[in-house]
DNA sequence: TTTAGGG
DNA sequence: CCCTAAA
């Protein structure tokens, strides 16, 4: 049997049991019971000012020592709030707050193949927590803190400040330290996010390779699994489940929209590779990005939308056993799909029409009439959101999820196999001659969806994305499917090392951020770890219904995405020490990954979070906002806008450039 | 392109 | 979130 018929086979199973045999879909939505801590490796910004010259830029000296001594006022209160845990610490921390059940893609799609899978136990995506420790705040509970490396002076406010050969206190907090917005020697807040997207195995328990038994009958219907976190964000808000695929919103009444023709929001072109694999829209990641992408650069990086090509790796994973041969028992095909394919020598010269002696492979099998049998026990469904009322059904989700999937699953589907990360293009190639039938290669193998080239959609697409564009070229699947090559995944986040398992803590929310980068973590777990399934490019598409949408030239209107705590913790710490007035710099402090984030949108929220703040809790509505949030976002609030309107009656002098 | 505000 | 005037 050719490789090409297995594919055939892969996507007729697919599509013709769509309805009742899907195997579990792996919402990513779901978090990742396992705790993780996080070591978030700090960068700055290349083009950052020197931190002290910031301080003065940001005006922090009193006009009235200008030329003399530096005396900067004191703001009440400030300082001491923020040492100080307040009594809403503990349930404001990361840890317990921030886990929000919408969960972006991450495992954009190869298909996870054998049990070593499940075994890990994967969870890529992250929810960026934030995380002030050191000489900031740290929140209790929250991952370890981690020290500050540089001068020294990490908290200028904080800290007495040599100008001149005089010692000047400073005041302020410091959080409003005016210290360069891209602080070199502070680490930045991080937010550190953990995923808990991870597939969620299905039921299982793992099995062995070889073996063909399916563990767990993968139910015929969907099952979402949610963590914890879904509770402790708040069942009051919309569950949102994300696959990376397609994403469908319940708005009011439930709808699902397919995300196959819709836009996506332009990606950076230039994005690098390792940039690519972080969540598109997803992620939120504040923490200075690595130097590799020079602000200006940044600066574009999303101001415009374009349609991308939607690459859906759904992944297929592979059954438990993954292939095995056909010697071996044949399990009750209880759960996934099973495929099964005959690599007999007959059978390949038949395919190819030509002489299939393959040299060398000259295995014991290769006489035999074996067969390479596939279970799948799962795929994944690529970006999928949803958005449910609270008061939803657990029936009416189900509901949804399968007419998010079938849907997508009905435009149309090309399936793919990946071998070592390599696309397999040869359609007339027989398994064993695409060495597919070698268990060694096993591990290996991988499948993936991708959007029938034939839809609309196409044309649409744009080449932002290359890694979307041409799967087939990246190499990146193999580093991720192949557990002896656990590449470091490389996220977008380059200073993010990578949690392994990350954090039962951190919510699903994580459609932002969390992006983990191994790039500090070497000492990672590997076997573990890095299950790589990262979260792909692929931007949460808001799809568009299938049926036609007459206003499908029309710019859609972006989705909503709620903020989530954590996204406004980082909100609230760079706004803390940008200031307002600099949402370019915020953005890029604390949402530089965060490609569904504007500049515009952070300004927008923190509008609203000045609002929130000022009216009574009975009146807020959505997720809650720790009340320790909200109060940090009034005092920031307060003296940034004193320190506006201070500059605007005394431009500060240019005596402040003391150094 | 960014800011700043109103819608 | 959108839309836009200003800068």
């Amino acid at each position: 049997m050719g490789a090409f018929d297995l594919l055939a086979t892969v996507a007729g199973r697919l599509l013709s049991e769509r309805h009742n045999s899907l195997t579990p879909c792996n919402i990513t939505g779901t978090s990742n019971p396992t705790a993780g801590k996080e070591i978030i490796k700090l960068e700055h910004f290349k083009d950052e000012k020197p931190f002290k010259a910031e301080t003065f830029d940001q005006g922090s000296c009193d006009e009235s020592t200008l030329g003399s001594d530096i005396v900067i006022q004191r703001q009440g209160g400030y300082a001491s709030k923020e040492h100080s845990q307040t009594p809403n610490a503990t349930r404001s921390s990361p840890a317990s707050a921030i886990v929000k059940s919408e969960k972006k893609d991450s495992f954009a799609g190869e298909s996870i193949i054998s049990s070593t899978w499940a075994e890990r136990g994967y969870s890529l995506g992250t929810n960026t927590i934030p995380k002030k420790c050191g000489t900031q705040r740290c929140i209790p509970g929250s991952m370890e803190s981690y020290e500050y490396e540089g001068d020294g002076i990490n908290t200028p406010l904080q800290a007495e400040w040599l100008i001149s050969g005089k010692v000047i206190e400073r005041n302020a907090p410091d959080m409003y330290s005016s210290e360069d917005p891209m602080d070199l020697d502070t680490k930045p807040p991080a937010l550190i996010s953990s995923d808990s997207s991870a597939e969620v195995p299905s039921c299982r328990d793992r099995v062995p390779y070889n073996s063909s038994v399916p563990k767990c009958g993968d139910g015929m219907e969907f099952s979402v699994y949610r963590d914890d976190d879904e509770h402790s964000s708040g069942c009051t808000h919309p569950s949102t489940v994300t696959t990376n695929a397609c994403r469908a919103q319940h708005i009011g009444d439930r709808r699902v929209r397919k995300l196959l023709t819709s836009k996506y929001w332009k990606g950076d072109p230039t994005m690098s590779k390792d940039r690519q694999l972080a969540n598109t829209d997803v992620e939120m990641k504040p923490i200075f990005r690595s130097r590799r992408m020079p602000c200006r650069r940044l600066r574009t990086q999303r101001s415009s939308f374009k349609r991308k090509k939607l690459f859906e790796r759904c992944s297929i994973s592979a059954s438990d056993g993954g292939i095995f041969r056909d010697d071996i028992t044949n399990p009750p095909a209880k759960s996934g799909i099973k495929l099964e394919a005959s690599d007999s020598p007959a059978t390949l010269r038949g395919a190819n029409g030509a002489s299939s002696s393959t040299t060398g492979e000259k295995s014991s099998y290769e006489s035999g009439d074996y067969h390479v049998k596939f279970s799948i026990k799962s795929f994944k469904v690529p970006e999928l959101f949803i958005e449910l009322p609270e008061n939803a059904t657990v029936g009416s989700l189900k509901r949804t999820v399968l007419d998010a999937v079938t849907a997508f699953l009905g435009g149309g589907l090309r399936v793919g196999v990946l071998l070592q990360g390599k696309k397999v293009r040869d359609d007339s190639k027989t398994l064993r001659q695409a060495n597919i039938a070698r268990a060694e290669k096993l591990d290996n193998l991988g499948f993936t969806l991708e959007p029938n080239p034939r839809p609309a959609t196409a044309p649409l697409t744009s080449p932002d994305d290359p890694h979307l564009l041409h799967p087939d070229d990246a190499p990146e699947p193999l580093a991720r499917i192949a557990p002896e090559k656990p590449a470091p995944y490389q996220g977008a986040s380059d200073a993010t090392p990578q949690p392994v398992l990350t954090s039962a803590a951190n919510g699903p929310e994580s459609d932002r951020d969390s992006v983990h980068s191994p790039a500090d973590a070497p000492s990672l777990d590997r076997t573990r770890a890095l299950v790589p399934v990262p979260q792909m490019n692929v931007e949460a598409l808001p799809v568009v219904p299938l049926r036609k949408s007459r206003r499908s030239e029309m710019v859609q209107r972006r989705i909503r995405r709620p903020f989530s705590v954590a996204e406004v913790e980082a909100l609230v710490q760079a706004v803390e020490k940008l200031g307002t007035g600099r949402w370019r710099d915020v953005k890029l402090r604390a949402f530089d990954d965060a490609k569904h984030r504007t500049y515009v949108d952070l300004k927008d929220k923190w509008k609203t979070l000045v609002h929130t703040a000022r009216i009574s809790p009975q009146q807020r509505r959505g997720e809650p906002v720790p009340q320790e949030l909200l109060d940090r976002v009034l005092s920031a609030h307060a003296y940034w806008s004193q320190q506006q309107a201070k500059l605007q009656v005394k431009p500060p002098a240019q005596t402040c450039l003391l150094f």
